[in-house]
DNA sequence: CCTCAGACTTGGAACAATATTT
DNA sequence: AAATATTGTTCCAAGTCTGAGG
């Protein structure tokens, strides 16, 4: 193995990196046993101690509330020794074994293509009573064979893109009419009066005091114009500094407490109440089947909650009305009523070419929309998630020839072939999204191709350090050994440059995308981050798991899908009851040190002699012989031991968010196949609403491999 | 090409529901 | 039973990528 890609030193089994990857990335040959492995790892990410300046740092959004764990930045995670196992807590669940997967029903795979498919099974659970229900009638022509279907479609599109036949839902639901509460807020010390909806703007603010928006000059500059807006330029109100808010701001927290206080019976009620008004929003009717719409209501007015340093962020998003939605639905179904009086949509289109049910203009950034989507449970989604992994499957036929193909670009002479292949490199090594341009009023944040000079470091001989907020305004952090070639091709990149000066000056993402797709159609760069996730979970666990309790089973996923968090640098704010959480793991560390000692010293004791009948105290306490308190003594040590672990895996989690992978970067057939071959009860790994998106690999079988 | 409207996926936090502890 | 901690769901912002039209 010659010049590899990580460093990860030795060591096998906790290192610090995730994947040694011995593969190729670096010269071609090698052997193709391995490629399948991704490249990803994080060199320095995951290193040692050190760490602490490492990946931490999670760039808080200002917006989260708790006052606890202020500060934004606080150091985060540190660095991610992989543990064994060891499963932490215990509640034993009963097994289950048998894995029942196999009851789900046939996937439904329903080509696109025209006409309604007559399949009516739902996803694996439930609503089966619903989408019986006789929706549909309509026998139609079934395609099966969907992925062939499939492609075609997409490649040729012969019909072009037909996304349905026949479309109905009944439209979208908005948020009911301000209240106002004629709680007065106080200005230069005296009580103002506010009309209804300059009242609704000024709690908007209030309500948000103990958020760190409330205290960022821009979030306040926005709001306080977009305010004053309403309150016309006569109103008393000038000045922001003058302004106290706290009354609205408690009432507030009386109403959330009132809430607090309801029974449960009152709760219930109401939650009835919202049901049966949500009802007739919740299905649509997709070529004859019965679909969950994903998000029927309408945003209520508010103020923008943007990211990061974000321009716009406190400024007022207004309310949406029935003018501003456009509806789609299918020709001759009924259209939906609009459900307030006197009003009525902005358009009515019957477009078969996209899936959306109604759209309007984002009030923030006019050229933005908001959709109303089906679920992600619809079998619309489902095929194209289906398709999304397919489509990363394929990659991996192709994936040594593109490796070829852009370590020989490394040294190209032409600067803009060399920018391509060291991005693409970025892109399949660290899966890094691919960097679109961004407008200027936005965060500021940068992918791949729009990494800035200052974003990178070169750190001789050969590693790059990369120190930039990605999307959402995450940070990304991360010290990697890179291919000599690729070093001295970003060294000259950035040689000249300003700091705020693009890395790849050349390129964008839709050069990028157009050289991927000539390597393999329909690659783009995004792909590379669905098969290096997916590639990496269906390795870990068909390289890991072994017999063993179900817990400790459950335990491998959850480090293979940690694993993958990082790769993706999926993170999550450290929650607020951390410290307290680390605290009480301690305590109970301590104390059973503490039997243990005692223990300890009366083994020594007993050693010393004493043989177990005789002794001075005549306490009822029998003697233990030695072996017996060496025995508990190993018991408790044991128990310590796991408890050290479960305290640092929660230490070194703390900031990892595992979600997000598994929602959108995990083909869900690598999970059941699995939990089919360890007999795993799928609901352990997937929950309710997930199970349900991913109804259409339910029905994979035990050998199923990425 | 390039722009830019458009459509759809991905993302973390807020919030709600449950489970566990006190 | 109340208080907390944990897990699951919803919300809506922020990305990616495509395609039409010049």
């Amino acid at each position: 193995m010659a010049p590899t890609v990580c460093l990860s030193d030795g060591d096998d089994e906790d290192g610090p990196i995730s994947f040694k990857r011995t593969a190729s990335v670096k010269s071609e040959q090698e052997d193709d046993s391995e490629d399948e492995k991704p490249l990803a790892m994080r060199t320095t990410r995951l290193t040692s101690n050190a760490s602490s300046t490492s990946r931490n740092s999670i760039k808080r959004r200002p917006g989260d509330s708790n006052t606890g764990t202020s500060s934004p930045l606080k150091k985060a995670k540190h660095s991610a020794i992989e543990r064994e196992p060891k499963a932490a807590d215990a509640h034993d669940n009963k097994i289950p074994l048998a894995p029942r997967l196999t009851s789900v029903k046939p996937s439904k795979t329903k080509p696109p293509a025209k006409n309604a498919t007559k399949n009516k099974k739902k996803s694996p659970s439930s609503f089966t009573k619903d989408s019986q229900k006789g929706v549909e009638m309509k026998a139609k022509k079934t395609v099966r064979n969907s992925r062939l279907s499939k492609a075609m479609k997409v490649r040729q599109g012969s019909g072009s893109g037909k996304k349905w036949s026949t479309l109905e839902h009944n439209g979208v639901m908005f948020p009911p009419p301000y209240m106002p509460h004629g709680v007065k807020m106080l200005y230069n010390g005296q009580p103002v009066d506010l009309t209804p909806e300059q009242e609704e703007v000024a709690t908007m603010f209030a309500v948000m005091r103990d958020t760190e928006y409330a205290s960022k000059e821009t979030f306040i500059n926005n709001f306080f114009t977009d305010w004053r807006k309403i309150l016309g330029k006569t109103h008393i109100i000038k000045k922001f500094e003058l302004c106290d808010f706290t009354t609205i701001y408690e009432w507030h927290l009386r109403e959330k407490e009132n809430k607090k206080q309801m029974t449960t019976e009152e709760k219930k009620a109401l939650r009835d109440e919202k049901g049966k008004r949500e009802e007739k929003y919740l299905w649509a009717i997709v070529d004859g089947v019965k679909e969950k719409v994903g998000n029927f209501r309408v945003e209520p007015p508010g103020l923008f909650r943007g990211r990061g340093e974000h321009p716009k962020m406190g400024r007022l998003k207004r309310r949406i009305r029935p003018n501003d939605i456009t509806i789609n639905i299918g020709k001759g179904t009924p259209v939906p009523v609009c459900p307030i009086p006197g009003e009525s949509w902005k358009e009515v289109k019957h477009d078969n070419t996209v899936t959306w049910l109604a759209f309007w203009n984002d009030p923030i950034n006019q050229k933005d929309f908001k959709y109303v989507f089906l679920a992600a449970s619809s079998s619309l989604k489902g095929q194209s998630d289906k398709e999304k992994y397919e489509k990363a499957r394929k990659l991996k036929d192709h994936i040594d020839n593109i490796r070829v193909n852009y370590t020989k670009d490394f040294r190209s002479k032409d600067q803009v072939k060399k920018q391509i292949a060291v991005a693409t490199y970025l892109v399949d090594k660290l899966a890094l999204r691919a960097g679109n341009e961004k407008d200027e009023d936005e965060a500021d944040t940068v992918g791949c191709c729009t990494l800035k000079v200052e974003n990178v470091t070169c750190l001789p001989p050969n590693k790059l350090q990369f120190d930039f907020l990605g999307k959402d305004s995450i940070r990304y952090l991360n010290t990697v050994e890179v291919e000599l070639p690729v070093y001295e091709a970003v060294k000259e990149f950035c040689a000249g440059k300003n700091k705020g000066d693009n890395v790849f000056a050349e390129i964008d993402t839709i050069k990028l995308n157009a050289h991927l797709k000539e390597l393999m159609p329909g690659l783009t760069a995004k792909v590379f981050r669905t098969y290096n996730a997916s590639v990496t979970l269906d390795a870990m666990l068909n390289k890991e798991t072994e017999d063993g309790t179900l817990l400790q089973k459950i335990s491998i996923y959850k480090r293979a899908n940690k694993e993958v968090a990082i790769i993706c640098n999926h993170q999550r704010a450290v929650s607020k009851s951390h410290d307290s959480q680390m605290a009480k793991l301690n305590e109970k560390i301590d104390e059973l040190k503490v039997q243990r000692d005692g223990l300890k010293a009366e083994l020594e004791k007993a050693k010393k002699g004493k043989r177990p009948g005789d002794d001075k105290d005549g306490s009822r306490k029998k003697k233990l012989t030695p072996e017996m308190l060496e025995n508990k003594i190993s018991g408790i040590e044991a128990k310590i031991e796991g408890m050290v672990i479960t305290k640092n895996n929660t230490e070194e989690s703390k900031t990892v968010a595992l979600g997000t992978s598994k929602i959108n970067y995990l083909d869900p057939r690598i999970t059941v196949a699995w939990c089919k071959t360890h007999e795993i009860p799928i609901n352990k790994i997937f929950s309710k609403t997930i199970l349900e998106k991913f109804g259409w690999a339910m029905d994979v079988g035990p050998g199923f491999r990425f």
